[in-house]
RNA sequence: CGCGGGGUAGAGCAGUCUGGCAGCUCGUUGGGCUCAUAACCCAAAGGUCACCGGUUCAAAUCCGGUCCCCGCAA
């Protein structure tokens, strides 16, 4: 069977790569974003996705927009029986969906109609949940409303990142996608439309996201700094040297104790303690603006004049 | 030429503006104290102040250049 794979991200890699080396899966495009900009130099990076493609011979699509007649006529002509879509980064017209025969199937972790949009993962953990999912599912004109062909659960612990609850989706979301791909093209998977309760559609993450406001709660900053790693990160400011300087963190506990200074305050007492609304977290390892990351105690080793000092936005 | 911070003992940092004995919090080693300890006291070892050149009686510090690390932005 002739499959398209749409995706562009380090995400869509282990799906892709899973797809390559499937014996009834012929992967005989590759459609991705254009190469950008990263990094201090601005060294012109391709798509993780196109990397692999290319060491595996596979054609590469990069349009500017999918939404132009020519593409889907440079589409229809690789006539491909079905497309796939990982994590792809933008909205793909109907148009193009209904081209191959067997439609266009989409990977999305969460157990929808839980989580549609953008962050499902991210939001997963600032919620705290216990189990979260991976979905396969037919593409339709909807934000991640098409009828589901297969479901995963993943249980969560409250050690979870981002990074890990990834590695966790890899471990289980490939292997369950050519799988249900074979059953469904050989009929024996029915689709199945999503519940209509608990449809909240999640939103895109911006860079400011990982601020932290040290008036919420220990567990809520906790969950923040998880969801958000590695991107976009949490991080505060603090004042030193007469600059205001970023500080990020990295990883923390929290403890239900509450210190009765004001929140934000800093706190050396073996471990660097940080008074939020409710509670005090515990911060293990951190990144002064300009420094390397280092574990809590480095840091204090280093800065025992700022015990006392107050975190600020 | 996108903006900015940094490189000083094993770790983390101050000192640089205003040139004048190489410092701090730890760690390590030895000793002491203690029923005991990651506690306390005493002592010691440990430095190419990133690299190259210049100015100076004198450079971690001032000037020129090189390398490396990092934050922001995109």
């Amino acid at each position: 069977m002739k499959v398209i794979f749409f995706g562009t991200p380090d995400f869509a890699v282990p799906f892709l790569y899973k797809l390559i080396n499937s014996d009834e899966i012929k992967i005989v495009g590759v459609v991705c974003q254009k190469d950008k900009p990263v990094g201090r130099k601005s060294v012109i990076t391709p798509p993780a996705t196109k990397t692999l493609a290319i060491k595996h011979n596979i054609p590469v699509y990069q349009f500017n927009s999918l939404k132009k007649d020519d593409v889907k006529n440079t589409l229809s002509e690789i006539n491909a029986d079905m497309y796939i879509v990982v994590a792809y980064g933008k909205i793909i017209p109907q148009s193009i969906l209904d081209i191959p025969k067997f439609g266009s199937i989409n990977v999305h972790p969460s157990l929808l109609p839980k989580y549609r949009g953008p962050s499902p993962m991210q939001e997963a953990i600032l919620n705290g949940d216990k189990q979260t999912g991976v979905s396969i599912m037919l593409l339709d004109s909807g934000m991640d409303t098409g009828p589901i062909l297969e479901q995963i659960s993943i249980d969560l612990d409250s050690n979870d990142t981002y990074i890990t609850l990834e590695k966790k989706v890899h471990a289980v979301g490939p292997s369950l996608l050519v799988k249900t791909i074979n059953e469904y093209v050989s009929g024996k998977k029915t689709p199945v439309n999503q519940a209509t309760s608990d449809t909240a559609v999640t939103r895109l993450i911006n860079r400011t996201d990982g601020l932290i406001d040290w008036d919420k709660t220990a567990i809520q900053i906790d969950r923040q700094i998880r969801a958000y790693k590695p991107w976009p990160g949490a991080y505060t400011y603090i004042n030193m040297h007469n600059k205001k300087l970023r500080l990020k963190i990295f990883a923390a506990t929290f403890s239900e104790k509450q210190n009765k200074t004001k929140s934000g305050t800093i706190t050396f007492n073996k471990a660097i303690e940080i008074s939020t609304g409710k509670g005090t977290l515990l911060i293990t390892e951190l990144q002064l603006e300009g420094k390397q990351k280092m574990n809590a105690d480095a840091f204090i080793k280093g800065h025992i004049d700022i015990n006392g000092q107050m975190l600020i936005k």
